[in-house]
DNA sequence: ATGTTC
């Protein structure tokens, strides 16, 4: 294939990317010929300027190589470079033949975010910002390879993989009114624990209720806008509330089963005689001996990682009681969503339906209104879809619309956007003056370590109105309300 | 993202 060899490296830039709206672009096919789909940008002008430097828009590209591949490559406005495939990408392929790559995945398996909501306004809560700082990140383990109290072996660990945020609640963490409020009700039934390797078991061992680091923490917000009255009614939200945001996923565990699986995958792929432009990408047909192994893990790890946020609400919801009483420490769970994952799901394509295989990579499902899996109260209004900006800016609720089938599968953003790489950040933030500074803004951060802030200070992240702003206006989810952090504990 | 670079 060495003629394509020159055609690979060629960038894309601006001149080969069509306007098809205001928010949407596309390259076409004739960019290079081993792409087998259009790629699909959806972003504003100026978003589309700041990331056209960057290597995401040619991994893009390569995505829409991708065995099976239907419809469009596609990335969300906060996209940015990742293993292979770009953060903030969506993929369809066929069922049940069409590729599964992990790398459309992400290494971080069901990395997801929760939102609790509380009944507590902020002028109950204002003097108790510190305390409560400091209590959750005395409850709430957190930090590179730190495990917490519970431990999971053999059996219960099997269980555990099977049955996700349930087996959370029947140890008692948790309510039973919980599931129902979480995405595919925190449970994905083709878990398999025996494609699940011992080492990565031995991962997750200590690791359930834990945060981890990097980007995941846990937030207290408060509601400071709602844009959408009857859905943010729905929603249970309302203006100066006190709400709780957890993002997190499967830890060392899911970690390992991309690892696992992406060597199986590179070594399996001349079987099937698939070549790609980028081994990142490195993918199975999905009914495959490796693919079906690979998909029962993933859900596996899936599983964990909602059993994983389903602990860390209890340890949440304990912190709660200790500061404000048995009677204003209710938390009641308005959503979790999932923006690592592949799901097995059905959309339109030309007219007619079809089964596809949608990895969504730093992308969340954005379903809308009528959707039979949502809670009766949420299905006049569509699937709440949860947007966490970086430490000192902002956050979204936004609500899944019909729209967003004919665009991107159902499909919307997960978050800012990295704009700086975690070195780059490093050297331009000096942390203890940001965590002082926001400190003055009346944010308080508890975290493990400097390197952290500064990996995540603002600066490292796009602008979080404008990238909602493009899917807002784009359609493809509808802004519900606007949150402010005010607490953020992190690794 | 991750017991950080197969």
């Amino acid at each position: 294939m060495y003629h394509f060899r020159s055609l690979i490296m060629q960038k894309v830039t601006k001149e080969h990317i069509e306007k098809l709206t205001d928010y949407l672009w596309e390259i076409p096919t004739s960019f290079r010929k081993d792409m087998l789909v259009p790629a699909r940008i959806l972003a504003s002008e100026q978003i589309l300027d700041d990331i056209i430097e960057d290597r995401s828009l040619n991994q893009l590209v390569n995505v829409a190589t991708l065995p099976g591949i239907r419809k469009a490559s596609l990335v969300m406005p906060d996209v940015h470079e990742g293993y292979g495939f770009p953060i903030g990408g969506v993929a369809a392929t066929s069922y049940p033949d069409g590729a599964i790559s992990p790398g459309g995945i992400g290494y971080d398996i069901n990395c997801g975010v929760r939102l609790l909501t509380s009944s507590l306004k902020m002028k109950d809560i204002k003097e108790d910002l510190e305390a409560l700082g400091k209590e959750l990140y005395a409850k709430i383990p957190s930090g590179m390879g730190k495990g917490g109290q519970i431990r999971v072996f053999s059996e219960q660990m099997d269980e555990v993989l099977h049955r996700g945020a349930e087996w959370g609640v029947k140890q008692g963490y948790g309510h039973k009114d919980d599931l129902a409020y979480i995405e595919s009700k925190g449970r994905l039934a083709w878990a398999d624990p025996s494609c699940v390797s011992q080492m990565a078991k031995n991962r997750g061992t200590d690791q359930l209720g834990t945060i981890g680091s990097g980007n995941h923490f846990v937030e207290v917000d408060v509601v400071e806008e709602i844009y959408d009255n009857e859905s943010a009614k729905a929603y249970g939200l309302h203006k100066n509330q006190i709400v709780v945001m957890i993002h997190t996923g499967s830890r060392g565990l899911g970690h390992q089963v991309a690892t696992d699986y992406i060597r199986i995958m590179i070594n399996a792929m001349q079987k099937y005689g698939i070549k790609l432009p980028d081994r990142e990408l490195a993918c199975v047909p999905f009914n495959s001996e490796e693919g079906q192994n690979y998909f029962k893990a993933m859900c596996a790890a899936a599983n964990y990682a909602w059993c994983n946020r389903q602990i860390i609400s209890w340890e949440v919801r304990n912190a709660w009681e200790t500061l404000f009483g048995k009677e204003k420490g209710q938390l009641r769970l308005m959503y979790d969503v999932a923006h690592n994952i592949a799901k097995v799901e059905d959309h339109v394509i030309n007219g007619k339906n079809e089964r596809v295989i949608v990895h969504r990579k730093g992308a969340t499902r954005a379903f809308g209104p009528n959707f039979e899996e949502l809670p009766d109260a949420y299905i006049a209004v569509g699937q709440p879809v949860i947007i966490p900006g970086s430490m000192g800016t902002c956050s979204y609720v936004l609500a899944g619309t019909t729209k967003s089938y004919d665009i991107t599968f159902g499909s919307c953003c997960h978050g800012a956007g990295r704009r700086l790489s975690r070195t780059a950040a490093k050297k331009q933030v000096n942390a203890p003056v940001l965590k002082e500074q926001l400190r003055e803004r009346g944010i308080f951060i508890e975290a493990g370590s400097f390197k952290g802030i500064a990996e995540e200070a603002p600066i490292a992240y796009k602008d979080v109105n404008s990238v909602v702003d493009t899917v807002n206006i784009s359609g493809i989810a509808k802004k519900v309300a606007k949150i402010k952090p005010l607490v953020v504990v992190k690794g």
